[in-house]
DNA sequence: TAGCGTTGTTGACGGTTGCTCAACTAGCCA
DNA sequence: TGGCTAGTTGAGCAACCGTCAACAACGCTA
């Protein structure tokens, strides 16, 4: 009903590529007002100006596009969140996890969008929402300073503790998730959270060592 | 195509009740094999052998037949979950993990489905998990023994320490389930994850203290 | 300029599903 | 017999996913 954002003329002819770009930032802009069930390609399709059809051309698939959205909302969120180079360990973890309380700060919609996205029910998404998880976790490690016992005799096949680690960190990194989505700052100081955040971090990995 | 799982002669007139908790017992069950979003009320009156409109007699939207199904799952599958009453704080902990990761090891496919429905777009679903998930908090910190410092000021208002003590068991409850569900017992034994786990508790709540 | 293939684009159609409405039917009591 | 209550249903509407065959703009060659 409303007309098109961008151009009131005749939709443009596109190269794919843009196209493809062009409803993945659609998608996610949408994400981030309705659960992804709820937005229907018809929306999509109508806010680029062009017939819900191209939609699937270009993606075959409703699931194929909620995994291109969820992909891209993913690696846009997290990649502001990273740790400095040259610093202790400490101060790393700090960076990520005061990273991490901004990130949810700033973005909450679009945060809570992206992981209400993983129970959707496409496995593809649920899939990819888990690699994303994963990723973090050498991230994390690396920021601790984590380094596998090579005395723990770890291989491909018989892991060593460093799989406990691994673990852990990932259920810790969902956990600190939840916190601080959950958080209420009129009942517990940002100082607070924070803080209890990086000594939950180390003391959660010292457990793992013996 | 298969016949009706029950009777096979016409379809029994069933009080109102009896109805309602057969549709809810078959929803939970459905609900355990797809996704919830992909759960079709066609399917569930098919599976009572009675009209689609009749399930939206006793459940006039589809949300309200998943709260219903995803409240009553909830409830069976936690109950069994209960800390002894006379017995130390360690050992009442190590009975509520212990009790959780059996739950998980013989229900995965039940409890993933209720998981998952978190994020199925539905916001009374979503409220209903949030809900069960609050509820567990009272009853871990109780089984650790946890008494809320009378001198911290907690008030309905201006609460103490204690609600970062709840934000904290909140999150270690979701991190724990993730823990589990991610859990493979080929690399991890089952020993250590549940010691892992009992420390990792009383260390997260220990970090509040102070 | 005409011809032709490539590629972005579309209208119309089919099938499924959530949800509504008016009506039918089995029991039960006067 | 009549009538009330309560369980049940078929038909139909609207929204949405996905398919198919065709149209239209652009580049290339002659």
């Amino acid at each position: 009903m409303t007309g098109p954002a961008g151009s009131v003329t005749a939709p443009a002819r596109l190269p794919a590529d843009e196209r493809r770009r062009q409803l993945v930032e659609i998608g996610w802009r949408l994400l981030q007002s309705r659960p992804i069930h709820e937005m229907a390609l018809d929306e999509v399709a109508a806010e680029a100006g062009i017939s819900r059809t191209l939609v699937f051309h270009y993606f075959p698939t409703k699931g194929d596009f909620y995994a291109a959205v969820v992909q891209s909302a993913g690696e846009h969120l997290l990649r502001p969140v990273v740790a400095p180079e040259g610093a202790s360990a400490e101060e790393r973890v700090r960076t990520l996890v005061e990273g991490f309380v901004r990130l949810v700060e700033r973005n909450r919609a679009s945060y809570t969008a992206l992981v209400r996205a993983a129970g959707g029910g496409d496995q593809r998404v649920v899939d990819l929402i888990g690699e994303i998880r994963d990723s973090l976790v050498p991230k994390w490690l690396a920021a601790a300073e984590w380094t596998d016992e090579p005395d723990s005799g770890g291989t491909a096949d018989v892991p060593g503790r460093s799989a406990l680690a691994r673990l852990v960190v990932r259920g810790w990194l969902v956990g600190m998730e939840e916190t601080v989505l959950a958080w209420d700052p009129r009942t517990v100081s940002r100082e607070d959270l924070v803080d209890h955040l990086i000594r939950s971090f180390f003391a959660e990995l010292e457990l793992t060592r013996r």
